[in-house]
RNA sequence: GGUCCGAUAGCUCAGUCGGUAGAGCAAAUGGCUUUUAACCAUUGGGUCCCAGGUUCGAGUCCUGGUCGGAUCACCA
């Protein structure tokens, strides 16, 4: 039976039928005069170098230029060279050349290092005998001299001819993958330079490459073909990086350099106080464990809707209740909700839960944890950003209703920051004390939310609006809970856990006649949380800190689509009228 | 969703009062061949986002739309 209703028709070839809905390769890479161009450069290549697409490359240790300079720079036979180099070049009139001797001697020192194998994207268009290879980290010069180089076939036999070589790599284009076999040696300029003596083909660019001084600006494509963008970040490598780089913008590929940074920094300070590393659902039967609306699928073989998860926060907490005391995750959230410079419909959220710890030693932890992220990522605690410096070395600690009566203040910073434009009280200063929570709510997110510049947690949040924290001994209307923020936005939310489960079955109550009177973002009862509750779960304190605004924050991107390598678009228009088209 | 701004060569961008579509980079051809955003000469390359309208004539003015960005409101 199956097998019939996969049989085909006769004289019906699916692979023809098939070309006709789907878009043709020149749909997908629109040929021009340049992609023309480098077809043929292809088709020559690959008669001369037989496999013009190889498997692999063999590199030597030796893969850019940091490593050619530090390795001369511990070759112990003429110990300082590479510091005489230096200096050397930087006394330079621009346009002059190092001594001759100097020369010569840091000659003899690189070939002595013997031959290296290096590797990369060409990064400068091919005119003459010098091109820059780029690893994506850095620069590494190239040259090739007539008669002086073989080409290597790429099918093991003997190399062709000289003159072939030379002709192949006049035929090459900028961006194209090659690896070259050579030995060290320094320009009349004194540049570090590999003298090429066999060229490797290993790739081809079709399309071609970024303005090498702009790079890519169009923001859509920036982020639709992140790829592109990260090529120009690399073919906008310095061969010679200044020594200070300081106050530059990050490219592309730094910023995701950084992003990784902050997060493997993050692990291992976890990891180093003991804190283990969990997955739990992302596909949950209930949305719930924050406030917001989720995306809704469907599981076939279970009919059953299924959720994308809004928070993992109940998931940890049934595993401290089985007693992983310190568990933490790092992974996404979806919201199905607004899309802006600081929400993405995906978001990747840092959740860590400790047991026997209570909202303030939770503070204490995560501003260690935050300040250690800052350090690896930038090298000090004060950043810049959007022209603000953000000094992460001390965090405030205000609670809300201090922070709205002392509204227009900055209650981190020691100067009093300007009251933010437009915001002339609709608040009756006096009477704050007499504010209902959602009053009071509205006045911080309002007035005092977007002065906060500084690092601040704000603390001591309305219990009404926190239904899976602990109340206050002192004041059975406050929860035991805070919010960072970090120039205006929320960079993280924590709390001493609610663990009494009646008093937790409450809460969840109490959320559902908020969604009964139509806040559709009210939380949902976990039935299963407040069983677990019952088994006794240990005091216990937890946090989400938003890992994309604190990667904002570290890169000075003023967009978190930004710093998500693939943020969420609308699809395609042209593949759309494509598919469309096929059915036309 | 509201408001504002934008879309011109592969990339980055000019384009005046409505009158033959421009530059730099990239590409092709030749020269040069230890250059430094390499250089010199020559050449090719355009659905000016789309559809209407006004006009003798529209990249330019008008209307509608598409896509994108910024911003405001809601959400982390």
């Amino acid at each position: 039976m199956r097998q019939e209703k996969f049989q085909n028709p006769p004289n019906f070839d699916l692979i023809e039928i098939l070309q006709m809905s789907l878009p043709s390769f020149d749909e997908i890479v629109v040929p021009n005069d340049q992609i023309e161009a480098r077809q043929e450069h292809l088709a020559r290549l690959a008669e001369l170098v037989v496999n013009a697409y190889p498997s692999k490359f063999v590199r030597s240790s030796l893969s850019g230029r940091e490593d050619t300079i530090s390795r001369l720079k511990s070759y112990a036979p003429v110990e300082g060279a590479a510091a005489e180099m230096d200096a050397v070049r930087a006394d330079l009139e621009p346009g002059t050349r190092p001594p001759a001797e100097i020369k010569d001697k840091l000659n003899e020192v690189l070939k002595a290092l013997g031959v290296v194998r290096v590797a990369g994207r060409i990064a400068t268009p091919i005119r003459g005998n010098f091109v820059h290879l780029t690893d994506g980290r850095e620069k590494l010069q190239i040259y090739a001299k007539r008669g002086q180089f073989t080409l290597a076939r790429n099918d093991g036999q003997a190399d062709p001819e000289a003159d072939q070589a030379w002709e192949a790599w006049q035929i090459l284009d900028h961006g194209d993958l090659i690896g070259v076999e050579g030995f060290l040696f320094v320009t009349n300029t004194g540049e570090v330079s590999v003298h090429v003596e066999r060229l490797y083909f290993l790739s081809k660019a079709l399309s071609p490459m970024p303005d090498k001084m702009h790079g890519i600006e169009d923001a859509e494509i920036k982020q639709r073909q992140r790829y592109l963008d990260l090529i120009a970040s690399s073919l906008q490598i310095k061969s010679e990086p200044p020594a200070s780089a300081a106050g530059q913008e990050l490219t592309t590929r730094e910023v995701f350099e950084r992003r990784a940074k902050i997060i493997s920094s993050m692990r291992r300070f976890l990891e180093d106080h003991d804190y283990i590393e969990v997955e739990t659902p992302m596909l949950t039967p209930k949305a719930t464990g924050a406030a917001a609306k989720p995306f809704e699928t469907h599981h076939n073989a279970l009919d059953i809707p299924l959720y994308a998860r809004i928070a993992p926060e109940l998931y940890l907490k049934r595993l401290v209740v089985g007693g992983f005391e310190k568990v933490y995750e790092l992974n996404r959230n979806f919201r199905n909700e607004g899309i802006s410079y600081k929400h993405n419909p995906e978001f990747t959220m840092l959740e860590f839960y400790c047991a026997y710890l209570d909202v303030n030693g939770m503070m204490d932890f995560s501003e260690k944890l935050i300040q250690e992220s800052v350090r690896n990522a930038t090298g000090g605690l004060v950043v810049e950003y959007e022209g603000n410096k953000i000094d992460f070395s001390n965090f405030a600690r205000v609670t809300m209703r201090e922070a709205v009566v002392s509204r227009g203040g900055n209650p981190s910073g020691s100067e009093g920051a300007p009251r933010p434009e437009g915001s002339t009280g609709t608040l009756p200063t006096g009477r704050v004390s007499a504010l209902s929570d959602s009053e009071l709510l509205e006045a911080f997110e309002e007035n005092i939310e977007p002065t906060l510049i500084q690092p601040t947690f704000i603390i001591d949040f309305p219990k009404s609006i926190s239904p899976l924290s602990k109340a206050s001994p002192e004041n059975p209307q406050i929860a035991e809970r805070f919010e960072l923020f970090i120039n205006g936005m929320e960079v993280a939310n924590g709390f001493s856990e609610l663990n009494d489960p009646r008093e937790q079955y409450e809460r969840f109550v109490d959320q559902a006649a908020e969604r009964e009177r139509g806040d559709d973002e009210a939380m949902v009862l976990d039935e299963d949380y407040v069983r677990a509750l019952s088994y006794g779960m240990p005091p216990a304190a937890g946090i989400g800190i938003g890992i994309d605004r604190l990667v904002m924050l570290l890169t000075n991107k003023h967009s978190i689509r930004d710093v998500i390598l693939f943020p969420h678009m609308r699809p395609e228009k042209r593949v759309e009228a494509v598919e469309a088209g096929g059915e036309q």
